[in-house]
DNA sequence: GCTACAATAACATCATGATGTTACAGCTGA
DNA sequence: TCAGCTGTAACATCATGATGTTATTGTAGC
């Protein structure tokens, strides 16, 4: 078991900062980068042809498909690899997201080379490295809850217009809600945009995303 | 704002424990700790009489009222207070209930003084400290909603179906995801369509709803 | 009785989505 | 080498969705 290094791969579309992590790690006994790319796409092309890193290091916020879909879409595929996200943000909602959709880890971009390293051998030992500053935020979203107790969200829409959430998420159209539900199409045009207005949003396909999410 | 030293309060039933932290404490330059406790209750007494702590080290353990009810009670009471928990436990649930509670950080008792005096600047600077450890748990907590993979039904969908597929949950439109995959919206059309064929339906919002139930 | 709002409905217009057809390059396995 | 699949792309056409405007009815609250 022992000789083997771990392999980690790189995502980051700073040609600077990737390459820079690259030789850091490659200078490591226990560890090597032969991956280091620009994109998820191209990471999952080398992926797909069974070059399977143990560790990830993911930028958040790449051109193309974006850190935490790339994310998403390797854990879902292949759930043993284990992903630390790297991000200058301090937003919240990305990191909220980021870990609720599977990253292993959460760090700052100013961390330091060793403390990447560092953070590499935490994953491998069966932790989670995070920023102190992420884990405040991580708290303070954990708090949130506690106070407003309960779901619910509430978002002010009246029992028919959730009739006709209900039926945008069972996948019909204006024309079948219209029909289920024995108004007009035109009606149901009225209430869609009313839900539009009190949901802050403009798709079907949103108001569907938000009540499967139970935003709603 | 230089000279005041910050205020620790410790509360923690082990005797040894406690005289340990206390002495390493007030043996630091820039911090002081004059009250250290043995009971939530003897601590709350003092700050009722404004010697108010800027930190409190809280037992999660004790006799009496517990750590978790304590640090209930002084964040409601003193919000400002910032309470870092400590533990021999690893169990899930009470991290988990402290975090939500307000506590500021999460350390277990195997830490080492000088680690715990980390601990603390981390909290002084608008971070909270956490084992790695811990910070796994609060991450699994997190992920338990969207984790619970099970086995993917796997609809024989592509690499880049399954991409397209992240789009559309996301909200974009043919538009936007051919500007984020790089492609044109031509292009992305057909792969919808063979993901319609895949998947057996005929709109956006089915994939869309069939993706958020996990049937992909 | 007046106000506010939910539910209904029509008409118009533009944007987006769904679907048929065709085509070509690259790769894979029989 | 040929058949089959994936990824790419264009063109066309019709269906559906998104949004603006306006209007009528009933009901709950002041």
């Amino acid at each position: 078991m022992s000789a083997s290094k771990k392999q980690i791969a790189i995502v980051e579309d700073n040609v600077k900062i990737r390459d820079l992590i690259q030789q850091f790690l490659n200078m490591q006994a226990d560890m090597e980068c032969r991956n280091a790319f620009s994109s998820v796409e191209n990471l999952l092309a080398v992926m797909r042809e069974g070059d399977m890193p143990d560790i990830v290091l993911m930028d958040i916020d790449l051109e193309g498909m974006s850190g935490i879909d790339g994310m998403k879409l390797i854990k879902s595929k292949y759930p043993e690899v284990e992903i630390i996200m790297l991000t200058v943000y301090h937003d919240s909602h990305k990191i909220f997201n980021s870990l609720r959709s599977g990253a292993s880890g959460y760090l700052l971009k100013h961390t330091s080379l060793p403390e990447i390293k560092d953070a590499i051998d935490v994953v491998l030992q069966g932790g989670a490295p995070m920023s102190p500053q992420i884990a405040r935020k991580v708290i303070t979203h954990f708090s949130e809850p506690a106070g407003k107790e309960e779901e619910k969200p509430d978002s002010g829409l009246t029992m028919r217009e959730q009739e006709i959430v209900v039926g945008l998420v069972d996948g019909l159209s204006y024309k079948m809600i219209a029909d289920r539900m024995d108004i007009s199409i035109d009606t149901v045009r009225a209430h869609i945009r009313n839900i539009y207005k009190k949901l802050h949003v403009n798709s079907k396909a949103e108001v569907i995303a938000k009540s499967l999410r139970g935003e709603i």
